[in-house]
DNA sequence: CGACTATTTCGACGGCCATCGAACACGAGG
DNA sequence: CCTCGTGTTCGATGGCCGTCGAAATAGTCG
């Protein structure tokens, strides 16, 4: 079985947000974040070869800031929500709406 | 009087990470936070030459982190928190207060 | 003006990174 | 067993980035 390079144990800040960094990864990480749930590889939406993809998977893996776990044929991805709320608390919540987004009250 | 390339009308989430995802610059923003008020460049303490400094005060000029403005001989640095909070509320407290940091020479 | 300090620019160098296509591995189903 | 779907790995490529020292620029002070 395809054994998944684990997260460090603690998250480095600058390993988070160089990952972070790359638009098609912070995409990547959008799309986890608004789905809720875990998302098969090949079902993400992205404009690059599935390679590239594997790859970015990859440096979100070893950042920390997603899991991804083998279910049936596929490759399911989940968000480190809490893990990332511990160690940046807020981060996520900064970074991920859109810059266009307007801020509503609620 | 020097002209320093201003920051973007709106603060780019990738190019704002990026910026932060090297150790030195983070180190940089981290000073200027702890610190409260302006840094001179020179005055910085930082474990590389003053050309590379010079370099990651631009990246972090045209990222919109920080501002500068000479004033006698020297140019003094600030963060531009407000802009900050406004584009990525909480972005700081979450990345600012890490464990991290930079290993000087010497 | 001339000297001195502070910062930037220049040119070069080495390394890392995003990207791709092709080939490989692995599990599920016929 | 063979095939298909899904990810990963490999090798190559091109570009960007961090780094440096030296030279250039800017502003201050005598």
């Amino acid at each position: 079985m395809t054994r998944y390079p684990q997260a460090p144990a603690a998250l480095e800040v600058t390993a988070v947000l160089h990952a972070l960094a790359d638009p098609v990864r912070l995409d990547l990480v959008r799309q986890l974040s608004e789905s809720g749930t875990a998302i098969a590889c090949g079902r993400f939406d992205a404009p690059v070869a599935k390679s590239t993809l594997s790859h970015h998977f990859r440096i979100l893996r070893e950042a920390g800031i997603i899991a991804t776990h083998r279910e049936g044929g596929q490759a399911l991805n989940v968000l480190r929500t809490a893990e990332l709320e511990a160690s940046f608390p807020g981060l996520l919540a900064a970074i991920l709406p859109g810059p266009q987004r307007v801020a509503r009250a609620g």
